[in-house]
DNA sequence: CCTCCAAAAGCAACTTCTTCGCGTTAAGGT
DNA sequence: ACCTTAACGCGAAGAAGTTGCTTTTGGAGG
């Protein structure tokens, strides 16, 4: 017996939890924030409330688990042929997405309904993943401390978008990469 | 007629809102955090929760309004003697403080129930604050740049508080300071 | 292949929260 | 002292959240 996450993929569960999800997302696309509630999920996903309220406890643990699925699918940063390249892509994506207005939303999504930590540690490691993954590809790779550049580059922006998204200078992201290169050279 | 922010600091207005305000914290410090509902705060405030719904909207605005209250009122940062001595002091103090999981809480609030910006702002200008007072001491006051600090210490601090907070290493706060004097020598 | 077991969903009644219209109160200006 | 307006109290109606019990379903063992 495999350690599979809790059912078989094709069980009940999984489906319904799909459902569910998928019930969320398509209301999100349609919606304004404040105008999605449980039951009409429930109504959409083809389930009865108590089910969602059974599983996840309340719609900000569901908003938590549906956001932090987008950052669960790991992303292969854009390549251009050098470190420089693709951390200012990389950057200047990450701004620009996660930045947006709905971007945002899904983040503090993410943040107020955790209550394991495992979804925030899911953005977390998506950065991780992104960043490894750049460089990976360069050739002093085991040299580059991924903590340390959480801290330069990730961080500064999450912070910004977070607390202050509005006034977010253009050119934001690549301050903060010419920041950490020039402390960190090749 | 001067500009004062909504009535007379006398008003009724702010008789309640402080009534309600301290009926927040009154709960938080002696109950668990979904245990607290709107009908619960109007009644311990002494007003009727329609009250509550119209001013604020909903539990989650009203809580974080509760909590920028914690940051609005920026504290003085202890004296050392020296510049490094300060930033060591206030960044330990501000990972002890806001990594807490009551700390950790409120800030969760007040992103959560922040629709207009103002309590995130207030967030980021605590710090600005506390930052600048600090700089105010040093000889180069002038030369060091508040942002450039943000990014470097607080925005770090803040990022690991909310998204890993289980896992921040002791002397971080420490490391961040290092690297950040070692980035604007004196 | 059939039967049993446990986990999860459906259902329905109940409680609690949220919204809203309307009358009342209180603060500030004339 | 009176008037204006913004905000509160009250109560009813509607929506959301909770819970015990029954039913379904998927997997395991015979």
């Amino acid at each position: 017996m495999s350690t599979v996450s809790k059912a078989r993929p094709g069980g009940r569960s999984a489906r319904i939890q799909e459902a569910v999800h998928d019930a969320v997302r398509s209301l999100q696309a349609s919606s304004s924030r404040d105008a999605i509630t449980v039951p009409l999920i429930a109504a959409r996903a083809g389930v009865t409330p108590s089910t969602i309220y059974r599983r996840w406890g309340d719609l900000a643990a569901l908003l938590s688990d549906v956001a932090a699925d987008r950052f669960r699918t790991p992303e292969s940063p854009a390549e251009t042929g050098s470190l420089r390249g693709d951390l200012l892509a990389w950057a200047a994506q990450f701004i620009e997405e996660m930045g947006s207005t709905p971007g945002r939303g899904y983040i503090i999504d993410v943040v107020a309904g955790d209550s394991t930590g495992a979804n925030t540690g899911a953005c977390v490691n998506y950065a991780r993943s992104a960043l490894k993954e750049i460089f990976g590809r360069a050739p002093d790779a085991g040299l580059r401390d991924l903590e340390d550049a959480l801290d330069r580059l990730v961080a500064p922006m999450m912070y910004r978008i977070i607390f202050d998204s509005d006034r977010i200078p253009s050119g934001y992201s690549t301050t903060l990469v010419e920041r950490y290169l020039a402390a960190h050279p090749t």
